[in-house]
DNA sequence: AACTATTTATAAGA
DNA sequence: TTCTTATAAATAGTT
């Protein structure tokens, strides 16, 4: 509507995209309001200018009841999505995610208690870490002293191996390249009885370090 | 747009209005994408026909996002409420305590899944921390400056007046609460062109809104 | 921020 | 419902 046809692409020019945001974004707003008056409809618009500008028109400003609706509506498709989002892990995930969206806009208290907190939650995880590897450890060290056993019982001679079963130092490495093996994206063939899944959306990075692959 | 003028009044005849509705609600959306597109903004728009059908459209297919930045951006006028489970933070907080009491039935693998996550998010929220020092010292800088002038300001005032005259930092707030400036529909950022409004009972009105009451 | 030439949206009719 | 068409509205480019 104008003097000359709107080719659907973003606006290159600064000051004109600036400009034609503001007469569309009215004309949004009063459309939305007419439509809710003359068909009796409910209508919540939410609009962020590409400044990060909040503009907003709701029936009866009835925002978050609208919203409240929606996500009622809504939420019945949700629960059917595949990974469990209310494992605490997805929910990890998903509160990261949000996370990352608003990090912009969190201010520095906020970025200081999540910094604490994040602190917190990788000490714990490391610890937890430091025991799983030590288990793992006992464990290949008995399955290495079996081993030797049978070489001792089948190859009697072959005392003086006893001496270079390997050290927990040598075992590291081989445990941590061992173990990021094949993490992309596939579940641990493992048991799939417990549901400690830590598979975030198809993906073990935060959703925000992906979003320039999204349209 | 048609044969005759809109009055701005619930439709009567039920088949006319559903008819608009459907007409006007495909407009509705196209024009919603198309500030999107042109203008760069992120939009969502939400609909309920009057008999409750759903309708909606949201940029990139992000409507929990978008509605999760708009709850975010206006939380502070919310702060009043109890905390909001909702939140991104919140639900971090949540996840973050549930996998707490988990971690012990976690594996090797998904421990250090998690662990490098976490390091990742720190690495965000931390590069956020310093942006907002950053500004938070400049905002401390301005406002200095700004003390240091009213003071020259109010001195040079106390010094030829008598000392009943208001100072400039008594004033301030005075002169806040009578001259309030609606921001266009748009709260916090003073960014974007503003535009006048009346600000009623908690919500914003545009000029459009209040055309019937004009002569 | 106003002003128009045009394009778009859409009310009414078929 | 869908299409057609006359007209009202929105708005792109200009001043």
């Amino acid at each position: 509507m104008g003097r000359g046809r709107v080719q659907l692409k973003r606006i290159e020019n600064k000051i004109n995209r600036q400009v034609t945001f503001s007469k569309r974004r009215s004309g949004l707003l009063k459309k939305a309001h007419e439509i809710s008056v003359l068909c009796d409809a409910e209508v919540a618009l939410v609009i962020f200018s590409a400044k990060g500008k909040l503009y907003e028109y709701s029936t009866d400003a009835r925002m978050e009841m609208i919203l409240e609706r929606y996500e009622h509506y809504t939420y019945a498709e949700k629960e059917l999505k595949p990974p469990d989002l209310e494992s605490p892990v997805s929910r990890l995930g998903f509160g990261m995610q949000l996370m990352g969206e608003q990090l912009e806009s969190l201010n520095l208290k906020e970025v200081q208690q999540l910094e604490h907190q994040l602190e917190i939650s990788l000490k714990h995880i490391r610890s937890r870490k430091e025991k799983a590897l030590r288990e793992q450890h006992k464990q290949l060290e008995k399955e290495l002293k079996e081993k030797q056993k049978v070489k001792v019982v089948t190859q009697q001679a072959q005392a003086s191996y006893a001496s270079s079963v390997p050290t927990m130092v040598e075992l590291q490495p081989i445990l941590n390249i061992g173990c990021y093996q094949g993490t992309g994206g596939g579940h641990g063939a493992s048991d799939d009885a417990e549901e400690t899944q830590v598979r975030i959306s198809g993906s073990f990075l935060p959703p925000w370090m992906l979003s320039h692959l999204n349209s």
